[in-house]
Order: C-alpha cells, then structure tokens, then sequence
DNA sequence: ACCCTAACCGGAGGGGCCTCCGCTTTAACT
DNA sequence: AGTTAAAGCGGAGGCCCCTCCGGTTAGGGT
C-alpha cells in the first residue's frame, strides 16, 4: 500500500544511437543475479513462513545478505515475489506427484502425496487472509493452480485405478472434493494431525473393496 | 498492510484501587475531543474523495490541525475510519431519502434519490477494490448498509404507488435490481453521466400507467 | 471562584516501504 | 589477456505507519 506517487519516473534519455535488435528474446541472468534471486527466494519462502504474508521485506534482504534494492529489482512488488513463491510451490506439489509415482507403487504413490497436500496446506493457514485476497485479485494464477493439483491428483488416482489397488468406482473429483473438506475446516489447533487421520482414513476406504485385495483375499480364498 | 505485531501490548496494570462504577455508560466526549473528532472525519472524507482509501493519514492529521496522535487515539486503524466515513454517508443517504419524501411529491423525490444514489456510487467508484476488501472482511456492515438503503428505497416507492404517481404494478425489489445494475456497470469515463439518464429513464417508465397520469390524460380524455 | 484529575493533546521515535543513483562486476568481444 | 558497457548492486533518503508518554485542559465538585 501506500504506493503513491511513482510518476514523473525520468527516463534516461540515451545519448549514444540504441543497438538494433541484439535481444535475443530475454538475455540469461548474470551469474551473481539469479544467485541472489535464488536466495531471496529461499529466504522470503522462510520467513514468510515464519511471520505471514507481511513480513517485513527489508529483513528477507538482510537475512539474504543483499540490500533492499536488489530485492525490489527482483520482485517489484510484495506480490510479485509472494505470486512467484506461491507458484513454485504448487509446482514442487505436481513435481512430486511425478516423482511419487516413478517410485512407489500407485496406492502408496496417492496415500503419500495426499499426506503432502496436507502439509502444504497447513502451511499456507497461517497467511490464510491476505492470500485470500491476493488470490481474489489473481483469478488467473488461482486457475492455474488449482489446475495444476487437480491434473496431478488425477494422474495419480487414475494410476491407481489401473494398478488395482484402489476400488474403481472412485475417481479424482471425489477425492478432490473430499480434501477440499479438509482445506475449509476450521483452523483449530490439531487441525494438521486431524486432517492426516481423515487422509489415512480416506485410503483405507479407497482400498478396500480393490481389485487387487478382493481377488486376492476377498472373492478367491472361499 | 504491514500491520505486524500489536501483540505483547503492555496491560497498564493500574496501581490504585480501580473506581468502583462511577461509570454512567460512555462519558461525553469533552469539548475539544469531539470537536477534533467532528474536524478529522471532515477532513477524511475530503482527502479519501481525493486520493482514494490508502491515502496518507498523517496527512488527515495534518490538515485537520491535530497531532497524528490525535486521530489515533479517536480511530485506532484506517479501517475503523473508513468505516465511520462509510456508515455515516449511508445513513446521510438514508436521511436525505426521509427529508426528500417530506418535501416533494413521492414521485420527484423517488427520482431525486436515485440521482444521489448514482452520485453516492460514483464517490465510491475511485476506492473501489480497497473498499471491496473492506467489506469483504466486515459482512456485518455490509449488511448494514444493505437494510437502509433498501428500507429508504421501499419508502419512497411505497409512498408514490400509494400517492399514484407511479404505476403499481412493480415493488421496490423491481426497482433496486434496476439500480444494482447501474452499480455493477463497468466503470467507464461516462459512467455517471449514463447512470443519471438511466435514472431518468426508469422513473419515466414508472410514471407511465400510473393511475393519476391513466386518470387524467390516458384514460378520461378520449 | 477555585481545585483537581480524568481525559485529551501532540510529536518524537523506531520501524517499514519504495525509489533513486553512483559504484562494481560480469561477460561479450577483441 | 584486455577493454568496455550493460547489468547488477546496495544503501541513503524521503515518506508513512503506529505507539508511547509527558505536558495540557476541560469541566464536575466544593
């Protein structure tokens, strides 16, 4: 807030005749910048995480070891930086989808990254309100985002499905719809631990009646 | 923004035997503390006209002649400010809608009020997104201010079918779902100006077929 | 008319926001 | 290896937010 004037920015006036087109679309960042973005990034996620979304931008500089005017370079605006923190998040969520899937079998693949949603989740209820409103105004990145975990869940659960180790007569919108339950409760103090018994619980509920378990337990034994 | 801590606010810790209840409510405010009080709203509703919600309060203090500490101590946060600004305006209108019906004929103080109406809305029209977080945040108010402008619209309305001065087949609801088209209308440079004849055409619409005009010209005549 | 104190005043102070601009570094090109 | 200028750095400076507290004053009580 409090952004006011701005106007009457000078311009530079150039004084020698302006290069032609060497602009090879947006140049690569010198080392020692994408360095301290790096960094910033890394620090602004902690204390973010740490005070809310209103921390105070000056410390993320200082604990990053560069002056505020390189942060400001970095990211213009308070928003900026946490949309672009934000983003990488979600990103890191649908990451580890993949990555879950590559390496466990599909159910554990789903039961885990389900885990993770909680925890991502929680993460974010400290600063529930203002982004809230960062996501009121940003329809267009809450879009994504939401894209983005609903592909990720899909993938998983369809994985699933195929494998046999889920009952088949699910599918992602359901689940969906189920962790969404957890994401508006209430903030009370077990919250985290409440909502991953709800996770397990949910996974024992897609499991049962499986292929996999019916056919191997349930219908052949008798 | 930057709202931060206010926790750990020191408790007083009152040293001498706390008074008893000599406590008749809320004492009157002393002379020169409502004046000050009576001075700073002016004075904010002037400079949030000008430079929108976020303007500067030191500023406010500062035309209105007091210290920043001053206009703390009567609104403890920018919010509670803009509220009292907000609410007092709505209640203006409501007022204005009393005074216009006691003054003119139901029908011109109908239309007459819906004018204000479009210039209340076209004041707000410049703080637009912070007043929408305002609100989102204060439902209570909103609702608030949704029951008096609603109960001044039904009163006019009422009054000019009684009176005949307006056709009776439509009922204030009608009417409001008209006007709250005119507010959610994109806020483009000619805005009020459409509004205003808008306005007009409306009112043209309900004065056509009210029985007095039916009566006296339509009707009689042939 | 005078006293007394609760209530009020106001501005200094500590911290944050963001901009601006002179100095430094990187890396492209000889 | 040497040159050079674009890209990057960072902190001083100007403005604002909000709190705290010593000095001032209104106005009820006598």
């Amino acid at each position: 807030m409090a952004a006011k004037a701005s106007a009457l920015r000078k311009t530079p006036a150039r004084k020698t005749a302006v290069k032609p087109a060497p602009r090879p679309a947006a140049r690569r960042l010198r080392a020692d910048a994408s360095r301290n973005r790096e960094k910033l990034l890394a620090v602004a996620a902690a204390v973010f995480a740490e005070h809310g979304v209103d921390a105070s931008l000056e410390e993320i500089a200082r604990r990053a070891g560069v002056g505020i005017g390189t942060l400001y370079r970095h990211f213009p605006t308070r928003e900026h930086l946490v949309e672009i923190l934000y983003r990488r998040e979600v990103e890191a969520l649908a990451a580890a989808a993949e990555d879950l899937a590559r390496r466990h079998p599909p159910d554990i693949a789903l039961a885990e990254w389900m885990q993770r949603f909680v925890g991502y989740i929680a993460a974010k209820r400290g600063m529930a309100k203002s982004l809230q409103i960062l996501l009121a105004t940003k329809s267009k990145l809450l879009a994504e985002i939401y894209g983005l975990v609903t592909q990720s869940l899909r993938r998983l659960v369809e994985a699933a499905i195929a494998d046999g180790s889920i009952r088949r007569d699910v599918d992602s919108a359901d689940i969906l719809q189920a962790l969404s339950g957890i994401y508006s409760a209430p903030a009370t103090p077990d919250w985290q631990e409440r909502s991953c018994r709800l996770v397990s619980l949910l996974m024992d509920g897609l499991r049962w009646g499986a292929p996999k378990t019916a056919q191997g337990l349930g219908f052949r034994r008798p």
